[in-house]
DNA sequence: CATCAATGGAACGTTTTCAGTCCATTGAAC
DNA sequence: GTTCAATGGACTGAAAACGTTCCATTGATG
């Protein structure tokens, strides 16, 4: 961007780390934030959004800019939205797919997310399996295990994702469980991106359940150790596709 | 906070992930990225920030308001600011230091940044040392050895942070990077309020080098091994002055 | 059927932020 | 010592975002 007859305005690389203090207008940030919390399933497929004024707070952002961002969403189907009381915004049970589809230079990208989901999700089972759970933990854990297997196809992203993010809560980190978020909306923007139907939710649905066993058995070592084979998968799934891709692209 | 007359306005916590669209006004924001540059050592020591045209382009922001958050930490000792060519922001060589002491009462801080650290560090160091790194990588890594083997005192902490994002950087996921520097800032921001004077950096210094000298030796499995070595002294630093005030505190 | 509390909907004046423009200062280069 | 280009400094009008207030709608409750 920003490039003016040849005169490249571009950002020294070295000071990509300082992050945007801000990254857009408030009405796009606050859109991202909202459909990032629908596609982690902090926001599940039914479930009602918080009343505008508690979201736009929690948001940071105001009532007005949020209201904008909802009705937005609402547009692209994201949402429907009820007046009233007892009304609210709901999240659509089916939201629509993006079409958008992933291509060879996307490499860095894809590379960057599966390293990055290797290194935290693994970990964050791993520490979870080491603490000492509540009655309340445990049971939201077999909560978000069972919402997950009773997902229909075209809820099973947010839930699966709910459910590692859930496992991460388990931690004494919560910078841990933000990075596990983060590596899982990643995940979800590139499997967005692919056209393969989902399969494997058998399998996936097993290694869950042993994952959440191990969790619960209190075993570091093997809920690390099942979670990698989880992600095994999904990883090569990206791969497969991107080499695919690769081949059949002309330079 | 909002707490109104015993009904408390409570963000649910389920809603904690979600992060805030806009954490404060973007003068406050930009405030914010500037000091975690300066103590993060993107910009190091004595060092010349990029012109505010530039920087308010990366940031993201309007040139106004980076001024004024330019001159607020010109203000406050981080930043000198001269006119003309050749011109500029100028990092303090001495920083001032916060003052706010590290209570008791800030022991999940503690344990959520701990815990962090050691996830994503030797992570990063042992992926590191697993990459084909190019010469330009090389001398990098070198130059952020040096420059913090001859640091003064002062200047030791954003040199030292700046070593260990610049190995986080030789890894292929951006993203382990940014939680690097993320760690690194929040282990800066709870070093900065214990009272001790910082010792051992002769110890640091050859954990330091052996570090990279791993990395440079393409040996991942020492290269983690030798980082969670090093995080190892200021966990227990921090933990131990935690400890001490816990017997201290009255309540 | 009437009430009512919780919710979304809409309008308004204020403050913040922005983009653009021009000025002031400085030190290197010649 | 003159020139000049890169930089910080300052101003202005427009746009965005905010905080507040009041209105409209709904369905549970009695």
């Amino acid at each position: 961007m920003a490039t003016i007859d040849g005169t490249p305005t571009e950002i020294d690389p070295k000071y990509r780390l300082l992050g945007m203090a801000r990254k857009g207008n408030a009405f796009e940030e606050t859109v991202e934030q909202l459909l990032r919390g629908i596609k982690i399933g902090i926001f599940a497929p039914g479930e009602r959004l918080p009343a505008e004024r508690e979201l736009a707070e929690a948001l940071g952002v105001s009532r007005a800019t949020l209201r904008d961002a909802l009705a937005e969403l609402q547009k692209a189907q994201y949402l429907t939205i009820q007046r009233g009381r007892y009304g609210g915004a709901f999240v659509t049970d089916t939201p629509p797919a993006r079409s958008e589809i992933l291509g060879w230079q996307d490499h860095e990208l894809v590379e960057d997310v599966l390293a990055f989901r290797s290194v935290v999700e693994p970990a964050a089972a791993a520490m979870a399996a080491d603490s000492s759970l509540t009655a309340a933990q445990r049971t939201s854990l077999l909560d978000a295990l069972n919402a997950v297997s009773n997902a229909t196809p075209g809820q099973y992203r947010p839930l699966d994702a709910r459910l590692h993010i859930c496992i991460a809560e388990l931690t004494p980190s919560r910078r841990l469980a933000a990075a596990v978020a983060e590596a899982r909306a990643a995940t979800s923007d590139l499997l967005d991106r692919i056209p393969f139907l989902e399969r494997n939710i058998e399998h996936s649905e097993e290694q869950h359940r042993a994952i959440v066993d191990a969790i619960l058995g209190g075993n570091p070592a093997s809920a690390r150790t099942l979670m990698e084979e989880h992600l095994a998968g999904t990883t090569a799934l990206l791969r497969g596709f991107l080499a695919g891709e690769r081949q059949t692209h002309n330079d």
